[in-house]
DNA sequence: GAGCTCATGTAAAAAGTTACATGATTAT
DNA sequence: ATAATCATGTAACTTTTTACATGAGCTC
């Protein structure tokens, strides 16, 4: 279980459900994701395990927030999950899946399309990783290796990422190429 | 959900829940993983729903198999599954989650030990890709792109997982050098 | 006979998704 | 006043994991 885990490493610094949820959107997207539904009763579950505390936000204006702390116990537990070695062998990916059963679609536009489909995808989330990252450059002169440990990790996880979807464009755009000689062979042949 | 649209495509050829078990660990172990106290309660869900059908298999030696068929019904649905378009944006990869919040070891050395085991993971993981490949290419004179589309599109997926573990490979390299220049920063100052 | 692989399952728990409910505050 | 966003939650369901149970056949 990693969840609970990651809402450890994010209460470093003191946040409520919501801005969790935040934090997923913004900068965690890339390796996880997680509904409201599933952030507020794992973080009651987690603070009667005394995992963490929380106080409802005193005098802030806006509605009102429980906002939660990790407490020692909880340290701990990060700690051992970070001790424990690279949790491995685990992922899905769905559009992978699909790919590989993909012959079941006897018409071969349909399986352009859906490499297409995927291409497109792949392109709108590199512009966004490739943006965020040169905002992040632009606006701090420590970046990337002068930045202190709680930014340098995240970085290097953003590093991956770029690495990763570039990888997936290319793949992307040769593939279609070798479709659309396999469509041009059917037809002729 | 894409358990039950895998196992509908993997029904193309006639399976047992063993069979499909053994077929994860050695096709799909790239993009899905599932275990056999999934499968065999899906299995005959699925036949409930009319999607497969199964039979005890006959004249066999060793123990009793029952070899499930995909239907019509599990045809179409696996069908819409591929024509609904990519399913993106679910994956989950918990190493990442680590290594966004390395920052909490403390000793500098640790984070590094968690970096070296990663990329030895990946570079096992390099090797049974690459030998995979090669074997493919030498036993089969059409690989790979003279494939039929049952083999074709899966090797897509073979092709995407070699970039990306290559992709992991260098970044893992990489990390730890920048790593261990921060240690010695460190250290000096 | 002991241990391994083959083969199929059940039970219980944990993790994650989807849908719904509620109310405050802010922007138009 | 209306809609959007902020903020917290519950309920029902689906999916996945972990642990357990059983028995046949095969190898040493």
């Amino acid at each position: 279980m990693s969840l609970r885990h990651i809402l450890l490493g994010m209460l470093q610094q003191p946040h409520s459900g919501y801005d969790i949820k935040k934090e997923f959107e913004k900068s965690l997207r890339n390796f996880w994701r997680a509904e409201l539904s599933q952030i507020y009763p794992l973080l009651q579950k987690m603070e009667a395990e005394g995992l963490i505390s929380s106080k409802v936000g005193a005098s802030d204006i806006g509605p009102r927030k429980r906002i939660y702390r990790r407490a020692a116990k909880g340290s701990r537990e990060l700690n051992a999950w970070l001790s424990d070695g690279p949790v491995v062998g685990t992922e899905r990916i769905g559009y992978l899946a699909q790919v590989y059963f993909l012959g079941h679609l006897k018409d071969h536009d349909k399986a352009i399309t859906f490499m297409e489909e995927l291409l497109a995808y792949m392109r709108r989330w590199l512009d966004l990783l490739e943006s965020s990252e040169a905002e992040w450059r632009a606006n701090d002169p420590r970046y990337p290796d002068g930045l202190p440990d709680s930014e340098f990790y995240p970085q290097l996880t953003l590093d991956l990422g770029l690495r990763k979807v570039r990888a997936n464009v290319e793949w992307c755009e040769d593939c279609l190429e070798r479709m659309q000689k396999r469509r041009q062979r059917a037809r002729a042949g």
